[in-house]
RNA sequence: CGCGGAGUGGAGCAGUCUGGUAGCUCGUCGGGCUCAUAACCCGAAGGUCGCAGGUUCAAAUCCUGCCUCCGCAACCA
């Protein structure tokens, strides 16, 4: 009889840049997930891997003055050295510009347009370049791009559409019918509520305004657009429509999609609705996990506070980082990460409560019977209680791991930890010790101890892939029989006369004040390089867009007095204002409210482009642009004239 | 009336679906112990469970309204 299989993922990144904590987390979980599977006897494949095509990738190279495939090389490096720091087990990465995957994205594509479920079409809209994304005029909000705000570029093209407003319908009934596909159950909510009922429309899903993607096989001016390239990977990288597609056979569907929330949309409309039109079957669950906050807010590169996780893992080990990952937050919900909270977890979960028993058991073995235990014992009536919680422990670890809470699994077996600190109070083996009568109940003491290592250091792995063996070692364990997942739910596996070899000390305390600030100092320092990085980057281009005078003259600046403002209704960022330039009278919109109130701008001069194009913002015209200077921290002030001067004077 | 999440002892969270003594970790204070990484064990203080109504014998939990925070969205000429 074959095995059963596991298929776990994890979204393949955007290698637009280094990742960052966020991005480790999920793979982490992934990780703990594929580990535990293997450890039940599953045979697992677990796929991570690189999304490396699209327009923002082909300017970040251009820029660089790389090719993409150099950049994205440099990148893919990079990320898999953190995958190996981090004891990555993963089976398959995949990268998009891998040979096979780009095969099977072109058949992937004709054999839909062959069907019919994508068409071509002419396209007239905007185009967001950080977001990969299309808008329609109608989705665009006042010109710019409703998700980041950021310009867009008008686009005028011809391109291929998948009928996803198509699979609409069998979309609802699929989630409604399936109420584990998504999960949590909040997401569900979410997808149905925000974009199902609304309606979907079709997916534009070719390019023609940049090369870096996969040619459409028959129609060669096309790349494939990011949907069916990225998305795919999860079934190319099984072989799907390869003559080799054993392992899609063997794998597909999967068992889990695991990805952040916001991507759940992509992964649980989008997909299922390609999966359909390919007549194959669905992944059975799509699991949108939260994200890690920094001080409340979300981590993002503009706000600087992005944690890089090699920092992490080199001052602390990957083991001790991944236990905080797992463990600190409950899966699906987003949870904090702060430095004090990780050295707080590594120091009292892990020096104290853990490191800190298996020390204790081996030097009281080492002291108190030169290091091997004698075979004769006599039980105490503590025993009892601390076996069944060792059972039941491992079976309430099971329990949550099918349900991917692995902050739950990991509560569970630190209360045995803990249970069995609370056991050497309850039998103090120092007094026993001084009792020759005695030594065959402080044997069985001490041997209970070691099998609470042993089950501990075998339920752990999953988690913490390098700290077994470094228990094993201490309790002179060999890997084997006695170190497999079932042997952890039988009490005894451990030689009755186990010999001790001292090790170093597992989980080092932490001074928590001299590490926050060096810490602090570390992550300072790489933050900066990158930053510097980015500095350089800008200074390149800027050289390459002096401008000339005739180009600044172009700008026609005026003073100009505020005689009206007031707060445009329901938009907290704007002013409209009345502005009287010379023996004019302009109207402007502002996104000042925040730093400005009405009444103070009244009166104010200020400086006006006065030749900008008008535009409407929230539908109330705007005939020029007031100038203010704002900084990183986010003040903004308005720029003004040194001394008073009539309004309408020329600024130059 | 945009969508979603959250508001529980000093901090971080669980409990809410399936009403009935409010639980955990950290911190604080007191005690115990000495095998151990100044670690471990026990005890104590500390909460009107955001606010206001309602249902009920009984509400953190169910219903209604409101407030605050966060993310998305919007906005930033």
């Amino acid at each position: 009889m074959s095995k059963k299989t596991y298929y776990i993922t994890t979204p393949i990144y955007y290698p637009s840049d280094k990742l960052h904590i966020g991005h480790s987390y999920t793979t982490v979980a992934a990780d703990a997930m594929a580990r535990y599977k293997r450890l039940r006897g599953y045979d697992v494949k677990f796929l991570t891997g690189t999304d490396e095509h699209g327009q923002k990738i082909e300017r970040i190279a251009q820029q660089k003055g790389m090719t993409p495939k150099a950049y994205v090389d440099s990148i893919v490096t990079w990320i898999k050295e953190l995958w190996k720091i981090m004891n990555i087990s993963y089976d398959t990465f995949i990268r998009t510009t891998d040979d096979y995957h780009e095969k099977t994205v072109q058949k992937i594509f004709k054999k839909l347009y062959e069907k019919g479920d994508i068409y071509k079409s002419s396209y007239e809209g905007w185009y967001c370049t950080p977001c990969e994304t299309f808008f329609t005029e109608r989705q665009l909000k006042e010109g710019k791009c409703p998700d980041c705000g950021r310009e867009v570029e008008k686009v005028k093209e011809e391109s291929y559409f998948f009928k996803l407003s198509k699979y609409q319908d069998r979309l609802i009934e699929y989630i409604e019918s399936h109420p584990g596909f998504i999960q949590p159950q909040t997401r569900q909510n979410e997808m149905i509520n925000n974009f199902l009922k609304p309606g979907l429309e079709d997916l534009c899903v070719s390019r023609t305004s940049f090369k870096w993607g996969i040619p459409v096989e028959f129609d060669p001016d096309h790349v494939v657009y990011v949907w069916v390239d990225a998305l795919s990977n999860y079934i190319s990288a099984l072989g799907y429509m390869s003559e080799n597609d054993e392992e899609y056979k063997k794998y597909w569907p999967a068992d889990v999609h695991l990805v952040g929330k916001e991507i759940v949309r992509f992964h649980t409309i989008i997909w299922p609705a390609l999966l359909m039109a390919l007549d194959e079957p669905l992944p059975k669950q799509v699991f949108g996990h939260g994200w890690l906050v920094i001080d409340g807010g979300k981590m993002s590169k503009s706000k600087g506070n992005v944690v890089d996780p090699k920092v992490l893992v080199d001052r602390y080990g990957s083991d001790a980082i991944r236990y905080f990952l797992l463990r600190e937050v409950a899966f699906g919900q987003d949870g904090n990460f702060t430095n004090e909270a990780l050295i707080q977890r590594i120091n009292s979960d892990l020096a104290n409560d853990f490191g800190n028993l298996l020390s204790r058991t081996v030097a009281m073995v080492d002291k108190y019977f030169n290091g091997t235990l004698p075979l004769n014992k006599k039980s105490t009536e503590y025993d009892e209680e601390l076996k069944n919680l060792a059972r039941e422990t491992v079976t309430k670890v099971e329990e949550y791991m099918e349900k991917l809470l692995f902050s739950d699994a990991l509560t569970e077996i630190w209360n045995l930890i803990r249970r069995a600190n609370k056991y050497i109070d309850e039998t103090q083996p120092w007094v026993l010790a001084k009792d020759e009568d005695k030594k065959d109940i402080l044997a069985n003491v001490l041997y209970n101890l070691g099998e609470i290592l042993r089950i501990v250091s075998i339920i752990i792995e999953p988690f913490m892939p390098t700290t077994p063996r470094k228990v094993w070692e201490q309790l002179s364990l060999e890997e084997g029989e006695n170190t497999t997942w079932d042997s952890a739910k039988v009490w005894g596996g451990l030689p009755q006369d186990f010999t001790v070899r001292k090790g170093e000390i597992l989980f080092p305390r932490i001074d928590m004040k001299v590490e926050l600030e060096k810490l602090e100092e570390a992550q300072n320092k790489a933050r900066e390089e990158s930053i510097a990085k980015a500095e350089e980057k800008k200074e390149e281009s800027q050289e390459a867009e002096f401008i000339s005078i005739d180009d600044f003259a172009k700008l026609d600046l005026r003073v100009g007095e505020v005689i009206q403002c007031e707060k445009v209704e329901k938009a907290d960022k704007l002013l409209k204002s009345q502005i009287k330039i010379g023996n004019e009278v302009r109207q402007i919109v502002s996104g000042i409210s925040k730093y400005y109130t009405p009444e103070e701008m009244v009166g104010k001069k200020v400086i006006v482009v006065c030749n900008l194009k008008p535009v409407k913002l929230r539908g109330i015209l705007s005939e020029g642009m007031i100038l203010a200077a704002s900084d990183e921290n986010g003040n903004l002030v308005l720029a003004s004239t040194d001394k008073d001067i009539e309004s309408g004077a020329k600024v130059k």
